[in-house]
DNA sequence: GGGGTTCTTGACCGAGCGGTCATGAACCCC
DNA sequence: GGGGTTCATGACCGCTCGGTCAAGAACCCC
């Protein structure tokens, strides 16, 4: 748990992480036992209690890079650009195709949400996120380029339909990630309203 | 399980659906023990395998319920409304408060969607009520008073707005509902573009 | 009030869980 | 090659879980 670890343990941790959410994605968090884990990776128990001192505290971390990641690419994405709703924009295109690449995580936060122990830490690292969006809807506002209601809330908004799109489009029918986020951009650039 | 029941058998059924979903919204579905619930409600073991054949079914017996309650509550808000953008509109506003009065429930949709053994009958409960949003989005683009793309893809970037917003403002903000409708049927209508 | 049906009890079961630990292998630096 | 650190083993523990069942209470209709 609060070892030093060489390369070849910070390795074996990344394996364990990396495995362990697939199976918590596919099978449930619950339902996927420690030994199943073990298991399947073909190591003794004692493996994981030297690497996580529980499975709670496995999946908090799991949890946790996995936000770190998305955010970065957001981030990565969104660059040096100085026009806010194009910024908002590559945040949507972001966040769409690291969706694609993991899904198997996004069920993982929809888990996170759904049970109060984990909730929490979901949501402290979804602020962060949700600031950053904040923050180029207000200097829309400001530059009159967006409508002038709580920046608070149309952020959120544009997160519902990325979120809701990615889920039902990349997901579930299996359409490329950019095509689905061509529509999520235009649904939040005008809603329903024809031109 | 499959019995006939009296009327003070459907009564004593109903009780444990309704207990046992407010334990699974507040402790999540697996934490929550069977034994739990019965010593909630007071009664022994054997009651509980009377009403139901096992945990897994009292869970999509209460999520089968949930789905039919709320698309109940929108087809009566939409009644005989003539105006398809108005019927949309209407439709997101009882959902709204439909899910202000059961937040317990909506917690458990997103658990139900993050298991494989429940989500498909999640899905096929929310399918019928994409296809009536469907039908009003449809009537909307042939009537030229919405943008003539995808209804599917319209449709569902109105779910997530709608749910998205729900959860962020009048879950874990107490907005009250009928102002966190509005908002979300405004971005729904305009996006962010002002005016 | 007899007899069939509906409902209730709670001790009990096998299985599986998360987590521990004594023991030792592998590795690394001197 | 000795000695300290890091990593690995897997039998084992206490406990709780979902589910069963033999027994009987409550209810209902004739």
């Amino acid at each position: 748990m609060n070892h030093r670890l060489t390369a070849r343990g910070k390795e074996r941790r990344r394996q364990l992480m990396e495995f362990a959410a697939a199976r918590f994605a596919e099978n449930g968090y619950h339902p996927t036992s420690v030994a199943e884990i073990v298991q399947g990776m073909g190591v003794g128990k004692g493996v994981f209690y030297w690497y996580f001192s529980s499975k709670e505290e496995l999946f908090l971390e799991i949890l946790r890079q996995a936000q770190h990641e998305l955010r970065r690419r957001q981030q990565q994405a969104i660059g040096e650009e100085p026009d806010p709703l194009r910024r908002i924009e590559l945040g949507i295109r972001a966040s769409m195709s690291w969706l694609a690449e993991n899904r198997h995580l996004f069920t993982l936060f929809q888990f996170a949400a759904s049970e109060e122990r984990f909730s929490p830490s979901l949501r402290r690292g979804q602020d962060v996120a949700v600031d950053d969006v904040v923050r180029h809807v207000k200097e829309g506002i400001v530059a009159g380029r967006i409508r002038d209601t709580d920046p608070l809330v149309l952020t959120h908004a544009v997160l519902g339909v990325t979120n809701h799109l990615a889920r039902n489009f990349i997901f579930e029918r299996g359409e490329p990630a950019d095509e689905v986020a061509n529509a999520a951009v235009a649904f939040c650039l005008e809603g329903l309203s024809p031109g």
